[in-house]
DNA sequence: ATTATCTATAGATCTATAGATAATGC
DNA sequence: ATTATCTATAGATCTATAGATAATGC
């Protein structure tokens, strides 16, 4: 039953990668290692030749999914200034975003997990808002640098907040109500 | 081992209360039926005299503890305007929040867990979060109607975000300074 | 007599580990 | 020979229920 270097290796990456989709979906105590290694395609006993605990994987899966993320927004900001921001923020506060935790920004869905677990898991995270938060940052307008760090800040809370908000209200208006708020308050900062 | 109708109402009062305290610091799958009840001075068992499930205490649980965090800010917004913003956000954005969830806003602690279970949860969060919203925006400057709900919306995801975010980083001066920037965006509109 | 709470348990999870198996890589 | 993955299981949970107990309230 050994496999080859190679394919330890994507079976490595598989295991991270379904990690990170399915944390996002069910949350950490959402889904089992058993459930998560057949997702995988693998066998519950293999995980732990992989990681140390369930905690282990999910620090990785968490550094894994907003490592992607801060790269698509680099992606995004290369266009610079408005257009940049108009465009990571539609892309953010979206109906799609809301609707498929499994593929979005890990902050809103595994924050609150996170804050009650280990070093590893916390670090990662705080390691992915940075990286968002220093693309927003190159993008504020104006010309003040310690106004830009805080409007990016502030606008960053502003756009975890209301993907969170948008997912936990049972009323469809206000969910994009919500959104849509966030959206102009990013695009038009004079309120 | 019956108890007094007036002790039956304290009882369930108890357990609501005492599970409000710990969803909020443990989240919905950190703390079981068992310890909650214990924690309650009850047994497992007398559960589900009360309640019908564990999901039903955890939307009795946040209807509760909104409730009362709502009256709290209508009793700041008695106050009126820019002062009573000031104690809302002051209150909201403290570390004394960020570091007791087990007191906190509900939304910031229970919002993905919620977003992710049933109708009465996510009811429950709504109606919370309608009411914190409601206060806000009486107290948001400007003349234009739709322009204040706007910035109530935005301005709560923002509070939402910033705590979540303050607690879920392992960076004390990164925390403090997230919930700096969000006091101060609250304060002045304008940026 | 009714019933709120108790003890005890069913049945289904969960994380983590032990030891067997079989294919790689020296 | 080494080792990645497999099967099987230990031991500790979890939610929910069944039936016993004992105090209330008719």
């Amino acid at each position: 039953m050994k496999v080859s270097r190679e394919q330890v290796a994507l079976n490595r990456q598989r295991i991270v990668e379904t990690a990170a989709r399915l944390f996002r979906e069910k949350g950490y105590d959402g889904i089992g290692v058993a459930d998560l290694m057949k997702s995988a395609g693998l066998t519950h006993g293999g995980f732990y030749g992989h990681f140390d605990s369930k905690e282990d994987l999910l620090a990785e899966a968490t550094a894994h999914a907003l490592k992607k993320s801060v790269e698509r927004w680099e992606g995004y900001a290369a266009k610079g200034g408005d257009a940049a921001l108009t465009t990571i923020g539609g892309n953010y506060l979206s109906a799609e975003h809301r609707d498929h935790p499994e593929l979005g920004c890990s902050v809103t869905t595994l924050g609150a997990d996170i804050s009650r677990l280990g070093a590893k898991a916390r670090h990662a995270l705080t390691e992915g808002a940075c990286g968002q938060m220093a693309v927003l940052e190159k993008l504020m307008p104006g010309e003040d640098a310690a106004d830009k760090r805080k409007q990016a800040l502030a606008t960053y809370a502003a756009m975890v907040g209301a993907i969170m908000l948008a997912r936990a209200v049972d009323d469809e208006a206000l969910s994009l109500e919500i959104l849509q708020a966030v959206r102009q308050s990013l695009a038009d900062p004079l309120g």
